[in-house]
DNA sequence: CTGGGGACGGGGCCC
DNA sequence: CGGGCCCCGTCCCCA
């Protein structure tokens, strides 16, 4: 599922919202997340305390050898395969599974003492070193991953953060507590609400330097600057085609050219 | 139908 | 740690 559009929904039966109804901020909000917190809810620091936060448990993590946020779910990051080279794409499922594979992994070096000595086991968050992988192992699960792994959980939404900071900032995603004067419409954080702003005053603060056409928005801007180019940003693999957004390219491909693949 | 614009959302990064 | 900004992305609408 898309990440931001829980939201918009409500909006659907009309072109432009209708904020009269936005006496609260419930409007804005899939309801199925506030079941038990009847709006408006404002953030409220207990949501971020000893309740959110539930140490170790979440990440079945990747490669040992990797930074600490090497196995972190995609909610972080754009949506990018892990590189092949990743062999520890192994299934995780199990906690012992990881292990056991580079215990494997490691018998098979057993015969061969000197690749051992050049191979140390370096904790990647401490630089501790150890002589062989189960003692790394043990370290790790004895003192450091069970500290650096916290995660930090959102109490409306089963989203977990590695740093209360982000889940700070997620949580405002669910609370919206920047509020249009002029219409009522609620965001998440300011920078958003000025941008809504914009479309009452009709600023347009970004300007193309190619046609002076201005935009209020800076993103806009960037699709706008699309349709200068020659070669767009989005390529059909099948045609080369390009497109100025990936939009676009997704219209191109279900209405036919790369269905045939 | 296609391409483009408007509005907006989220995570990450930097200061 | 928090705010501001950047970048990427999506949905909707319209010409």
């Amino acid at each position: 599922m898309p990440r931001s559009f829980l939201v918009k929904k409500h909006f659907n039966a009309s072109k432009k919202p209708n904020y009269s109804e936005l006496d609260t901020h419930t409007v804005i909000i899939s309801p199925y997340l506030y079941e038990s917190y009847p709006m408006p809810v404002i953030p409220k620091p207990e949501i971020l305390s000893s309740g959110a936060y539930s140490p170790i448990t979440v990440w079945t993590t990747t490669a040992p050898f990797h930074s600490p946020l090497a196995g972190f779910p995609s909610a972080l990051g754009r949506m990018s395969p892990p590189p092949p080279s990743d062999t520890s794409s192994k299934d995780h499922s199990g906690s012992e599974s990881p292990i056991s594979d580079e215990e494997e992994r490691l018998q098979s070096k057993l015969s061969d003492p000197h690749a051992i000595e050049a191979e140390k086991f370096q904790c990647n968050l401490c630089n501790k070193t150890y002589s062989t992988f189960s003692g790394l192992a043990k370290h790790k699960q004895l003192h450091c991953d069970a500290q650096s792994r916290k995660s930090f959980s959102c109490k409306y939404c089963d989203k977990e953060y590695v740093s209360l900071g982000a889940l700070k900032m997620h949580i405002r995603t669910h609370t919206l507590p920047c509020v249009c004067k002029i219409c009522g419409k609620a965001f998440s954080r300011p920078w958003l609400l000025q941008g809504h702003i914009r479309t009452h005053t009709g600023e347009k603060p970004f300007s193309c330097p190619h046609c002076n056409r201005a935009f209020a928005d800076r993103s806009n801007l960037r699709a706008h600057l699309q349709t200068h180019s020659d070669v767009k940003k989005y390529q059909c693999k099948n045609c080369s085609k390009t497109f100025s957004r990936m939009s676009l390219l997704h219209k191109h491909e279900e209405s036919g050219c790369c269905v045939a693949h």
